[in-house]
DNA sequence: AGCCAGGCTCTCG
DNA sequence: CGAGAGCATGGC
């Protein structure tokens, strides 16, 4: 099945998917102009393939899903909403931009990656586990070990000889054996975490969804960070990447100091005291801000 | 080799 | 209470 989506411009598909260019053939990728992954809809997997046809000012994507299974036209209405979903296809980048005007650094920020929507996780259980995952340790070795984790825990999907994986729900790890977390390379700790989060929600006592409809960030705070494993950095991250919530910034964020001492600060070590300080000039959109710097940063890293 | 890496909890004093 | 140790793995 194949169809058209048209994203609400400015909107740079090659940019916004690159962030999956070094990722996993059998989770998601982008390559050679291509992005795929599975998604999960009326409780089947479906590939999604995108490409794109459009230009930054005028996207047009052209999307093909593809299953083992017979795809419905609900199925089709509902992948529409998590295609959206994972490139913030209805984000209007404009509304951003000019309220990035004021600040000189950021406006020069966000001309260079013009189009950049952050790529949003397709449920915020996935994007809390990840950011869990992410703690602490190098984002090298943390992406290699969420990529463990999906290979030993998610639901499979084969295509002919292809086979892709769908990161783990809640129910699997539930009922994960710590030893197997910690064989994924995470500590005794993080398995910890992860698995009494993942059994909390099967239980029903935690409901990540619904935090989506907080009108008041600070109260989205408040309340995920009394779970165990989850601190303010973890909660902050989580909405940026899964939430669709762009008024919150990770200030504790190692990339993100880094980024904003070198351009505000000359370099010097800064607390996340003056992030927070910075970033309330940047409104409501200062999480997309933060986002846009740490894929600056992540970037310029790479030139390197 | 050893230290640090997009944090957080737990344990001491 | 606040400070400090401990954690997983890979890169430098």
């Amino acid at each position: 099945m194949k169809f058209t989506l048209t994203p609400k411009p400015p909107f740079d598909f090659q940019l916004t998917a690159g962030f999956f260019s070094n990722d996993d053939d059998q989770i998601r990728k982008y390559e050679n102009g291509r992005y795929w992954q599975t998604i999960r809809v009326n409780d089947k997997l479906i590939l999604t393939t995108i490409t794109s046809q459009g230009t930054i000012e005028k996207p047009r994507l052209t999307v093909e899903l593809q299953s083992d299974k017979k795809i419905t036209s609900s199925d089709k209405t509902k992948a529409i909403g998590i295609i959206k979903l994972i490139f913030n296809l209805d984000l209007d980048l404009n509304q951003f931009y000019k309220a990035m005007k004021k600040d000189k650094i950021m406006s020069e920020l966000a001309q260079k990656l013009r189009g950049l929507k952050g790529p949003n996780n397709t449920t915020i259980f996935e994007g809390l586990v990840c950011s869990i995952i992410e703690q602490q340790i190098s984002l090298i070795v943390a992406f290699n070990v969420q990529k463990k984790v999906t290979k030993t825990f998610g639901d499979t999907l084969k295509l002919g000889n292809e086979i892709y994986y769908s990161f783990p729900t809640a129910e699997t790890l539930a009922n994960a054996k710590i030893e197997t977390l910690r064989g994924c390379g995470l500590s005794e700790r993080k398995a910890e975490y992860i698995r009494d989060i993942a059994r909390a929600i099967k239980d029903k006592e935690l409901d990540l969804e619904k935090f989506k409809k907080y009108s008041d960030p600070e109260q989205v705070i408040n309340e995920l960070t009394k779970v165990r494993g989850i601190g303010v950095w973890t909660t902050e991250l989580t909405m940026l990447r899964s939430m669709q919530r762009f008024d919150v910034v990770p200030a504790d964020d190692l990339g993100l100091k880094r980024y904003i001492s070198h351009h505000y600060f000359d370099d010097k070590k800064i607390a996340s005291s003056d992030v927070r300080e910075i970033a309330v000039h940047w409104g409501s959109w200062k999480g997309l801000v933060a986002y846009y710097c740490l894929e600056a940063d992540r970037l310029e890293l790479n030139v390197k």
